[in-house]
RNA sequence: GCGCCCGUAGUUCAGUUGGAUAGAAUAUCGGUCUCCGACACCGAAGGUCACAGGUUCGACUCCUGUCGGGCGCGCCA
């Protein structure tokens, strides 16, 4: 409706600058709002205060002038100039009666728009490095992630999913490390285990699965698994990074290359398949999981390592390789190859994004974590050093969501185990529930997440309210057979004018912004919007219940207000749906 | 020290990209079931939009500075 409006007054300011009262070269950005106020009627417009100053005009008088050359419409029932110079619209009762004809005849299409035209679009989000189950913080990222998706196919565009799997790497050879020691343990080994292991129970699961499948077959003495190892750290000193990479070089010699990825591939392995399930039932799916491993092999970090030699962007210094970032916008230079001839990460990472660009993607879209924040020049940087444009990618940085748990923070270390695991939230506040409080704030906000909120099943969580909302409709129409009465759709439809009471003008209103929603949230990447909106809508209908009866004799009066909330059912629905959130018919 | 994010009701958060009298939820207090589900509704109270300047018709929003909180500043991933 909003854009309806737009074009009228598009249209009234041609018109003027035809006749010589505005500027002929200018592109007037118009900008259609809802009337915060019912006295300002249910749009308003400011273009007259914006134009005003060029058309050496005071606004009163150009808004004037503007109506006086707005087309006619019935769309329209009258316009007001208010206040400084806003132009208010007050919009007829045919204008809302079409809002809910459009939702009942497009159903699950409602709300949908084609502004994406088609466009191909790709997501990237969680992420998470595959040493260890999905915790709370994740859960975030993957629900904001998997929404922004929903609405940006809602919009229009064409959207690629996609988990890009950190399959390489020091931090796996810790993981794998780690799953030996604990088989060494379970073997009868004596072992103390490093305190830079990992410490979760997940990796005695692991140990124990290849104890059971294997027997002794990777078992070594344990004093050659810790010959020549450097002290971990302790009360007297100690390395712990240099006593990690002391065992991680024995495991290699030991089990050699064979064996020790055996291991390696237990764990990460089991770990992947149990993020894929977790992030499954959580709604949360993929067309790809990009193996980071894949780059090293194919030889795509090596290619995008030479793209940047051949370029003039990298150097050698201290027997490192580097790429000078400084000179794109970063604060320093950023090293690609190590002194040891190992990659880094950074070096793969630019091999991916490059790859993403060349996959021919128009827009390419990052979900990370906020911590990964001063990462985003650097990315940036490489892509404009190879001659791709870095304004195709847009990182999207998630805050991190804050535990309390009786009033208290929560310190959570992924390596020390102690950390509250996306499962765990899923069984005991639901998913429903989890996907809903993780998408209620804008991403960029820092999120106090209650978990003994979360966790009671009072309607202090706002997903209850919406859903409700719609129960309570379909509720309405198990009464309504009870009662003997049927609904004729059609007769309904014919009868919205008997809709007249403002609860109804409010709840038609109400509809007619959905699809305006959606379009702002996925232009904006904010699901917050959609669930602000599923709550406003889950109010009036609320309050529409409380107040009048649904089921009254009068036939047409029935009819036409179970199309209303048939309309509104339908709308609550579509919405959550976009947020991954079901939408049941009793609760 | 430098960089990014944040600061709005007791608390958790919105605020339509610079618009009209800053809004919800929750907590507190009061009211509403002979009635389609009270998992709901209605009302009251609650604010120096961290602070100080600046930009303009107009600022919670943009700019500068100060204060406070979070995160990041590796030849880690």
């Amino acid at each position: 409706m909003k854009h309806q409006i737009k074009s009228l007054v598009s249209q009234s300011i041609q018109a003027l600058q035809q006749a010589g009262t505005l500027d002929n070269h200018i592109e007037p950005n118009i900008k259609i709002e809802h009337a915060r106020d019912k006295k300002h009627g249910d749009y308003a417009c400011n273009i007259a205060m914006i134009l005003a100053k060029q058309a050496k005009k005071n606004p009163r008088e150009l808004a004037e002038e503007i109506i006086n050359h707005l087309p006619v419409s019935s769309l329209v029932e009258k316009t007001e100039i208010a206040g400084p110079g806003f132009i208010n619209f007050y919009m007829s009762a045919n204008a809302f009666h079409s809002v809910v004809t459009d939702a009942l005849d497009q159903k699950q299409a409602f709300g949908r728009s084609d502004i994406g035209k088609g466009k191909q679009i790709q997501v990237e989000f969680v992420s998470a490095n595959p040493t260890g189950p999905l915790h709370v913080g994740h859960g975030r990222g993957a629900a904001y992630g998997a929404t922004v998706s929903n609405l940006l196919e809602a919009a229009g565009y064409n959207v690629h999913r996609e988990y890009y799997v950190n399959d390489a790497g020091r931090q796996m050879d810790i993981l794998g490390t780690s799953v030996w020691l604990r088989y060494l343990d379970l073997c009868g080994e004596t072992i103390v285990f490093p305190k830079n292991g990992y410490q979760g129970d997940y990796i005695w699961d692991f140990a124990a699965n290849l104890h059971r499948e294997n027997g002794d077959k990777f078992r070594h003495p344990s004093d050659k698994v810790f010959n020549a190892v450097p002290a971990d750290e302790g009360e007297d000193g100690g390395d712990k990074e240099a006593h990690i990479d002391g065992l991680i070089k024995n495991a290699r010699a030991l089990l050699g290359e064979q064996d020790y990825n055996t291991v390696f591939e237990e764990g990460l392995n089991r770990i992947l398949d149990d993020i894929r399930q977790d992030l499954e039932e959580f709604g949360v799916t993929y067309d790809d999981w990009f193996s980071e491993r894949k780059l090293f092999t194919n030889g795509s970090v090596d290619k995008a390592i030479k793209r940047l030699q051949d370029a003039g962007h990298a150097y050698e210094q201290n027997g490192a390789t580097w790429f000078r970032s400084s000179d794109f916008g970063d604060e320093k230079d950023r090293v690609l190859v190590r002194e040891n001839g190992i990659k880094t990460y950074f070096a793969s990472d630019i091999a991916y994004h490059m790859d993403k660009l060349e996959r021919g993607y128009d827009r390419v879209i990052d979900v990370w974590g906020a911590d990964h924040h001063g990462y985003v020049p650097r990315v940036k940087a490489a892509l404009k050093a190879i001659g791709d444009d870095p304004d195709k990618l847009d990182v999207l940085l998630v805050q991190f969501a804050v535990l309390y748990r009786n009033g208290e923070k929560v310190q959570m270390s992924t390596r020390s185990g102690e950390f509250v695991t996306l499962r765990e939230l899923r069984d005991e506040v639901g998913n429903d529930a989890a996907r809903f409080f993780y998408v209620m704030h804008k991403c960029e906000q820092h999120m106090d997440f209650d978990l003994d909120l979360a966790k009671s099943r009072s309607n202090d969580n706002p997903v209850y309210y919406v859903q409700y909302a719609h129960a309570r409709i379909c509720s309405v129409w198990r009464q309504m057979q009870e009662k003997g009465f049927a609904f004729d759709e059609t007769a309904g439809r014919n009868a919205l004018d008997k809709l007249v009471e403002q609860h109804e003008q409010d709840l038609m209103n109400n509809l007619s912004r959905y699809p305006e929603v959606v379009e702002s949230a996925a232009i904006n990447h904010e699901p917050h919007q959609i669930a602000y909106y599923l709550r406003d809508l889950a109010n009036h209908l609320h309050t529409y219940y409380n107040a009048l009866q649904f089921l009254v004799d009068d036939a047409d009066v029935r009819n036409a207000r179970l199309v209303l909330i048939s309309a509104v059912r339908q709308t609550l629905q579509n919405g959550l749906e976009l947020l991954g959130v079901s939408a049941p018919e009793s609760m």
